[in-house]
DNA sequence: ATTGACTGGTTCGATATCGTACTAAATGGT
DNA sequence: ACCATTTAGTACGATATCGAACCAGTCAAT
């Protein structure tokens, strides 16, 4: 029995995609948390590289924001980063409410070391995809997420 | 400072791949969950869709695999879904240590319900790629996927 | 048949994640 | 200036996730 929808097995498509990136996501997520120290969890390496992407100084609120999770839960990721030493806290000098996250030397060797020892598990399966299908899977992938990200009023 | 690797950029593209790939699987988590009742969660409809898909009767540890969390976290994801009766644990005929996870009525429908108060939320995003595009990235993911499930021995 | 290694599942304790409720600072309308 | 509303962050309690240890059933070698 099909779908009444105008476009029916497109939804279907959009399922069956949401579910291989959520399966990739837990492969590469379980492969990443192995190698990283001892209590030391992806969401933390995920700030510590947002912030050298796009600049550190963020605040508190806009990770949470890029990350799509509670505050709550990115005020719990960034103590313990700052309880490891790898980001330090200052006050927002342009609003008292708020704060600004700044990464220590710490944190920046720890990223260095961390991508380093991630990169033989990348290796044994970067001879899957050659980098034109890489750039075309991350430009599409992008375009989805920006639109999702859209989409969320 | 470049890479030493033999293929050194491609090492970032995968990272930016899974990177990609982590931002989605988060927003449709949220976006997920907040359709559905209650204190219901996005691995317990997981489950149930898995279950739809490849034919009920798995054992749990078939579904930890399947979605590569540990044992006890499928344990505790499956008794939340026999708590509200939308599947039912049988023994396994052929190995007393084990059992089987079958659905119910209630799990089916439920399923149904879900799926259809989720359409929206794809919907609003539906219009971003065309059949073509889809196809060919679920193609690509699924052959990474397999990969990666493959590497890790 | 007996024993030792292995496998499927649960229990238990530690940590992560999240929603609700709260405090303090900022903002906007009068 | 004043007060109501909004915003940034935290405290707290509930649930989810995970690793280690455990138990019972299976398997394989003798």
């Amino acid at each position: 029995m099909p779908e009444t929808n105008a476009a029916p097995e497109l939804n279907g498509l959009y399922f069956q995609l949401l579910n291989e990136i959520g399966i990739i996501n837990q492969l590469s997520r379980a492969a990443f948390e192995a190698r990283l120290p001892d209590g030391m969890v992806l969401p933390q390496f995920a700030v510590i590289n947002h912030l050298i992407r796009v600049q550190d100084g963020r605040t508190p609120l806009q990770l949470a924001r890029a990350f799509q999770v509670p505050k709550t839960s990115m005020t719990h990721t960034l103590a313990g980063l700052e309880k490891r030493g790898f980001v330090e806290m200052r006050a927002n000098p342009d609003d008292a409410r708020s704060k600004q996250v700044w990464l220590t030397e710490a944190g920046r060797t720890f990223r260095q070391t961390a991508i380093a020892s991630l990169a033989p598990d990348v290796a044994a399966f970067s001879d899957t995809l050659d980098r034109d299908e890489l750039v075309e899977v991350i430009a599409t992938l992008a375009r989805l997420r920006k639109r999702m990200d859209a989409a969320r009023d």
